[in-house]
RNA sequence: GGUCCUGUGGCCGAGUGGCUAGGCAGAGCUCUGCAAAAGCUUCUACAGCGGUUCGAAUCCGCUCGGGACCUCCA
């Protein structure tokens, strides 16, 4: 089976073919630096990094494009159209630009403990001015905007006409119908200059408080939401490209709105396959600002949050991610988080043990065995092809852990598996785990400590040999007592984890 | 109100109509100086009520519960 992408456009399951053989454009949607990222700001990043990760597996050459907004938006259309990022910093007493670099630099960070590889481009919207107002006029001359006291709206009626005939009506990605929107939108302040309550933004005039402003031909001003993606993903993957991803909370209005802004510009929907991820919920609730219910991933990575039992290493939240899909939405809990960190453990002990194993039978003993570890293997690339089904994976991989651990530990004879195979499980499990799912082990064994701990093994096992095990066992249980394990191995040597 | 999603065992979660998902926790056993780890075995499920079917967690209907979007939002 080939690649299949789950599409939210068409909302089935299609085979993936990119528009160029060979390459792969991808473009996800970044955070707005107006303030720190927090756990449900890992979803987003953990997927599409696996996406990336599993497309450049594949052999496709991939263009990875994540914006960073940095040019703030109105809070709540119309509502005293303060620009968020401006509000904050007059709070906090920061440059705009301080503190966007501030928010920038912290999410970098998050994204480098997540494991996350760098896009290819990653452009902010500050750097694409010119670019948004282009845009903007090319909408304009062709009729799909109009600029008012400085501000400019698309005329949303005026593109769902002529553009439903072209197979691209406003609502075609989320499953809206314009005309139910328009009866069931709310009312909200300062819309008269608007033709129509359901027209967005291009470009907002910018009131004197304003801080981030910039020269338009309508006067001073920032642009819109919507037209940054659409200008710096056309910009840097073309008119028409291969993927689009993001947030399901963005499905509507962003990424509605940027089809129609590109239908305008470039006469086309401008990606082929739209993915979305769930939500991250707590108590079954979307985390989010606006329901007050956040936990950020410095908090997360620290344990200092009410709500946190304890510190939770960025790794365990990766993992805690995939062993999900990633269109399910995903509870947040300190037993699940717990249940996350041992099954990580676990995981890489076994994945340890191994890459340590010494192949040494040409043929197997066991045939049932040998067959299911080999079908379990397989297995791993059809679950990856089938809509990035990381938590298939991950349960294949748990299901092989029995097995390698029984072998280093001769409760299984060697010979049950053949050179071959164990070969063929220690290359595969190291590109599932470590190279596409990208995960590390979170057991840092390079340190003085560990030296130190060694010397303690050694006097452990000097007592154990003179039978001397009041001494033996105090090293073993204030070891334990600081949270580091010792384990007799069946062979007599000592092996310890953190 | 409109559109859509969802309800799986103590917790988190896979589930394409027929076969043990998986992780964590629990129980028993083996191994061990004793442990731990590991291995083996094992208990808790498919919100409720109907229907379709030889057979449904999986399809359909209804009821009840939870959620998302419609406004900044990953």
């Amino acid at each position: 089976m080939s690649l299949q992408i789950y599409n939210s456009l068409t909302r089935k399951k299609e085979r993936f073919n990119p528009i160029t053989k060979g390459h792969v454009g991808l473009y996800v949607c970044g955070p707005t630096v107006s303030g720190e990222s927090h756990l449900g700001h890992a979803r987003p990043y953990v997927t599409f990094d696996v996406v990336y990760r599993y497309l450049t597996h594949l052999k496709y050459k991939v263009r990875y494009v994540r914006n960073i907004t940095d040019a703030g938006h109105f809070e709540e259309e119309g509502r005293e159209a303060e620009d968020k990022i401006s509000t904050k910093a007059t709070i906090e007493k920061l440059e705009p630009m301080e503190l966007v670099q501030k928010y920038t630099n912290l999410y970098h960070w998050a994204m480098l403990q997540l494991n996350n590889i760098e896009p290819s481009i990653e452009p902010t919207a500050t750097g694409h001015i010119v670019e948004q107002i282009n845009m903007i006029e090319k909408i304009i001359a062709d009729g799909y905007a109009y600029a008012i006291n400085g501000s400019v709206y698309f005329d949303v009626e005026k593109y769902n006409t002529d553009f439903s005939k072209k197979g691209l009506p406003y609502g075609i990605l989320s499953g809206r119908v314009l005309e139910d929107m328009l009866e069931t939108t709310r009312e909200l302040d300062n819309q008269e200059e608007k033709r129509n309550k359901a027209d967005f933004a291009l470009w907002k005039n910018a009131p004197p408080e304003h801080i981030m402003r910039w020269k338009s031909p309508w006067g001073e001003g920032f642009p819109g939401w919507h037209i940054e993606c659409s200008a710096m993903s056309s910009k840097y993957l073309g008119d028409e490209f291969d993927i689009h991803g993001g947030g399901m909370d963005l499905q509507f209005p962003h990424h509605e709105c940027e089809i129609a802004q590109s239908a305008v510009c470039n006469h086309k929907s401008p990606a082929r396959y739209w993915m979305h991820n769930n939500m991250i919920t707590i108590n079954g609730r979307k985390m989010g600002k606006s329901y007050n219910n956040v936990i950020k991933l410095s908090e997360l990575f620290s344990g200092n949050h009410p709500l946190l039992a304890q510190a939770y290493h960025p790794m365990v939240i990766r993992f805690f991610i995939l062993q999900t899909h990633y269109r399910s939405t995903l509870d947040f809990g300190n037993e699940a988080l717990q249940a996350s960190e041992k099954g990580l453990k676990r995981l890489f002990d076994a994945y340890e043990n191994l890459q340590k194993l010494e192949p040494v039978n040409e043929k197997s003993e066991d045939a049932e065995l040998e067959k299911n570890v080999l079908q379990l293997l397989n297995e791993l690339d059809e679950f990856m092809n089938d809509d990035f089904s990381t938590a298939k994976v991950l349960a294949n991989i748990f299901e092989l852990v029995p097995t390698i651990n029984a072998l280093k530990n001769k409760q299984l004879p060697a010979n049950v598996l053949s050179n071959g195979v164990i070969t063929l499980m220690q290359q595969k499990l190291k590109l599932f785990i470590t190279n596409i799912l990208g995960l590390k082990n979170i057991n840092d064994t390079n340190n003085k400590a560990n030296d130190v701990i060694q010397i303690l093994i050694n006097l452990r096992k000097e007592a154990k040999a003179k039978k001397d095990f009041v001494t033996s066992d105090k090293i073993r249980n204030d070891l334990a007592a600081i949270g580091i394990q010792l384990k007799d191995e069946k062979d007599g040597s000592i092996s310890y984890s953190l």
